[in-house]
DNA sequence: TAGATTGTTAATCGATTAACAATC
DNA sequence: TAGATTGTTAATCGATTAACAATC
């Protein structure tokens, strides 16, 4: 099984290699990536064997190759669907920030339970009322959904989501949500970190060991 | 020194205390605030000995106090000035979320390297150029910074605002920031965020243990 | 008192780091 | 070959979990 982290890691990787393959860079090696991803040689020598993708001890790790790789490992054959619940400031945002980033993940349906802001498209995606979910999702056969509504809300939109099919969900709401064990919940509070940063910027300490 | 992990769940704790709160609970037990956040209830208890508060045997934690020390512990006496870089959708999303949320932490000011979208407030916040970060950071005395620039303006960004004094960055830029080691960085990496859930979504695994 | 909960120590688990032989 | 890098195993580190005495 491998571990959350390892995935996000290759996200990143795959970014700053997509970086290096537009200046023409062809090979790179285990420490300048790590510099350039902020972690260590022996983390990406190690999360890149998982992609099924060896160096060598010569040239490295050859860019276009390895990115090849990383897209067979992280993306979905035929593209992967998202669903957004909650098309306010924070998922018009979010719409606008996705749309046409990366063809493979593409944000496809958007919800909302306000009749005054749905049947519409924003950013190339289709607006619906929160009846027709189930209906949207298995027509398209999404398995991801990212929820903007507020905390009070969260629950029942992941609930919703889940009933839908979907096995993944990225929850911005400041609210844990409970879902079955075989779906994925990240959840990305920006109240929290907000206060993370603000609780070590006054310590004057990082809270992490220094990054060199 | 307290780990980032302890202070994003007293965070949470606080929020889910507000709400019980509300509700007009007076006592709560470590189990019942562990489900509502999603952790422990020996993480729960672990945590609260941070703050300097302990619970009884017979009657749990106190909600009012139990608020009142984690107040005292996560708040910065006088109120805490964050700034904001990048008034694009993202940016102004995050204005609008955060607006009248939390007197004691607030954006007061945002910075934009465009004129066109400067000069002007933005859901309560005044808006300037870049070149006037430094005298505006030092005259609010703002110690918090949040990156909410294109990837390729994220280290421009966070230089800036070290240079300002800014000892706390929240980076939404889909790159990582290379800083001092005095200067604590959280990542909010949405497009990774994304790509760890439609991976596991596809696997049809959560990726982490279940949580019952 | 009896009993559930708290505070605290010991054991477990997982991830990171260090070390090193294998490789080109 | 010499040398830097890779792949892999062992050691370290930190956080989580389990266990239990202390408490009201």
């Amino acid at each position: 099984m491998i571990s959350a982290r390892v995935v996000g890691r290759l996200s990143l990787y795959r970014r700053v290699l997509n970086a290096l393959q537009a200046d023409g860079v062809q090979n790179v090696y285990s420490h300048q990536l790590a510099a350039m991803a902020g972690f260590t040689a022996v983390q990406v020598r190690r999360d890149l064997m998982v992609v099924g993708y060896s160096g060598s001890p010569t040239h490295g790790y050859e860019v276009d190759r390895l990115l090849e790789s990383i897209r067979q490992f992280l993306d979905a054959p035929g593209g992967q669907g998202v669903a957004l619940v909650g098309i306010g400031n924070l998922g018009k945002a979010i719409l606008a920030y996705f749309a046409g980033r990366r063809p493979n993940l593409r944000i496809v349906a958007a919800f909302d339970k306000d009749p005054c802001k749905v049947n519409r498209v924003i950013h190339g995606c289709h607006c619906y009322p929160m009846e027709q979910m189930a209906e949207v999702l298995k027509q398209a056969d999404i398995r991801v959904g990212i929820i903007t509504v507020p905390a009070a809300a969260a629950q029942g939109a992941a609930e919703a989501l889940v009933r839908a099919g979907v096995h993944g969900l990225l929850n911005f709401a400041p609210m844990k949500v409970r879902v079955p064990p075989n779906v994925h919940v990240e959840d990305l509070d920006m109240t929290t970190s907000l206060e993370k940063v603000a609780y070590f910027a006054r310590q004057g300490v990082s809270g992490k060991e220094d990054r060199k």
